[in-house]
DNA sequence: GACTAAAAAATGAACAAGCATTCATAAACT
DNA sequence: AGTTTATGAATGCTTGTTCATTTTTTAGTC
């Protein structure tokens, strides 16, 4: 066996075809191709088209959230913490394009056609944020009237939808920094308690 | 000929199935049959199956697009404009909540599996966001610093993120009116000038 | 109004292509 | 020699699209 053994380039290969494709539009044997094996060997390590798409969700959100929640122990300021979610997440969706798109595309309409495929991991991953805004009003630097089931979902979906953009334009007129303070100083800014 | 014609049954017959089912897992006789015509018969009206997809796009987001202009017409105020547009957004989305599928599911990955297609009036409608940014640089209500380029995405995004959870969670905690305040709020608060 | 012929609209069975999946066989390890 | 891993051609199902045929509408004539 290989170092990098053929569950690994599979995934890969898949991140990168998807992207590119699209999961339907996406073909086993493009996957086969890219990841230079037989198209049967894919079944050897995946029960079907699906699986490799859930595997790829499970396996790579994963390692994001391992990543972020590092990230987060440094800092103890809820609105600092804020910042390093955005700034940490356009980081990566911008260093990681395919698999970025491949998880703003497919995610969202996987519970379509998968019925019965729940998607915990995205969910924690977004309760890393409304964690973070319970933190801060507790000790009062965020106001008391926001609703953190709301606001999860807000910032997300500003940092989604912007990450997106940025992904698909050619030139970039700002820099993911300032794409990213520009967002996270918008949301501390409109979310901090009075005085 | 009838008072409803075959054109417009297909297309709400599409944007219920696709819904349900996702454009790809649809199929052309599902249509049919929730429009009540032959599958010949759709043929007869749109040239291929991407043709039904992007006809609607155009029709329901054009739609949209006259609807909130002629609302922002009763308005002034930046800030109340942008509350406006997010109310507006949110309860649309929740009185078509097919139809909101649909838009957000298929209308980011769309340029994925037809390549040629450009979608002029999803930009259009995010426009109208920056147009009210702008305005309020004009006026000194929105700090210079804002870009504008930026904050049409990451307030659509917001919106679109916050009502596609309003929409799939069964029980709703908040109203439709609460949610869109809170996230108006949030981003009016953020973008304010000094003093 | 009734009858008729030509045009338009609609039908749905049949076709053909695409592609996920399987499995008999081969290659690579142990 | 036996076991594991890999191959890729063949299979069979699914489904978008077509088109020969039928139904409906329109327009003209008496």
């Amino acid at each position: 066996m290989r170092k990098s053994n053929k569950h690994t380039k599979i995934i890969e290969a898949a991140i990168t075809v998807f992207a590119k494709k699209g999961f339907f539009s996406a073909r086993i044997s493009d996957i086969a191709k890219e990841a230079q094996v037989a198209d049967g060997t894919i079944y050897l390590y995946f029960n079907n088209k699906y699986d490799i798409l859930i595997s790829l969700f499970e396996e790579e959100i994963g390692k994001i959230i391992l990543e972020i929640k590092l990230l987060l122990e440094n800092a103890t300021d809820p609105r600092e913490m804020l910042h390093i979610f955005a700034l940490h997440h356009m980081q990566l969706m911008a260093e990681h394009k395919e698999l970025a798109e491949v998880l703003q595309m497919e995610l969202r309409q996987s519970n379509k056609f998968m019925k019965e495929y729940r998607n915990t991991k995205f969910i924690e991953y977004v309760d890393v944020v409304s964690a973070i805004i319970h933190k801060g009003q507790e000790e009062g630097v965020f106001r008391q009237s926001l609703l953190p089931g709301v606001f999860k979902r807000a910032f997300f979906g500003a940092l989604d939808e912007t990450s997106r953009l940025w992904i698909l334009s050619p030139d970039h007129h700002y820099t993911i920094d300032e794409t990213a303070s520009q967002i996270s100083d918008i949301f501390i800014t409109g979310i901090m308690a009075k005085g």
